[in-house]
DNA sequence: TTTTTGAGATTACAAGTGTAAACTGAAATC
DNA sequence: GATTTCAGTTTACACTTGTAATCTCAAAAA
């Protein structure tokens, strides 16, 4: 059985936050963050019911929290999303696409080779 | 004032045989596609009432649905939201990405230069 | 003319999302 | 000890999505 699951854009902040920090206990993590405090609650909240983050028993009554979905995760996810609705799940199309409406470069594709030689 | 109308998942099939066949009939819709009628009929009311969709009058009591949204204007909505959500909106991030999870061949990007260079 | 058909309209309903207020109870402060 | 603070919990609520059944009524078929 797979989990699947799913990071709502809403939730989002919160996820790049931990991805990049850590552990964090939750006033921490809504120190980096604009927003409403009661909505980054009720966000964060949804995070660790859907198993998205978890949350550890810390001194007093607060949690540390740390993502449980990597964020490579997230994005092999979203790739995936993105090319099956855009692209009927093809790369290829999906950079000839690109190269069309000029969101590439011959000098960014140029680099890129130069890196998979470079290895 | 922007429309911003967004397509769901489950409406994208009626959009795509809409980008590639033009303007039909809900019949000539459905015969198209797989899935429960009455759904359908769900789905393609919502895209009228989003405005995805137009429908114009025909003979007796059938309507002409054409796609309101162009396939181009959704895949770059897309693209912008895939982009944003996964790199930060950076296109340079997340050629390195694929190239870094091995979506992308060196072949493959050599070939995009050599049809840009075509032009 | 009566009956059937079927496109379109209406209604349903659970999940999930975006947004946020109110409540609780232990810990910190007075 | 009394009071304040605030992390965490509960409740709220409208909107969107996925899925589908039912109702309506003119056109087509019998």
């Amino acid at each position: 059985m797979k989990k699947n699951i799913t990071i709502a854009d809403s939730e989002l902040p919160i996820m790049k936050i931990l991805w990049e920090k850590g552990t964090l206990t939750s006033p921490q993590i809504f120190e980096n963050m604009h927003g409403n405090k009661s909505t980054l609650k009720t966000l964060l909240q949804r995070l660790v019911t859907k198993g998205a983050v978890t949350a550890k028993e810390n001194t007093s009554r607060t949690y540390l929290y740390t993502a449980a979905v990597t964020q490579q995760e997230y994005i092999n996810s979203e790739r995936k999303s993105f090319l099956q609705k855009a692209f009927d799940g093809s790369t290829k199309k999906m950079l000839l696409n690109f190269v069309q409406e000029e969101k590439i470069t011959k000098e960014e594709l140029q680099q890129l080779i130069d890196m998979i030689e470079e290895g």
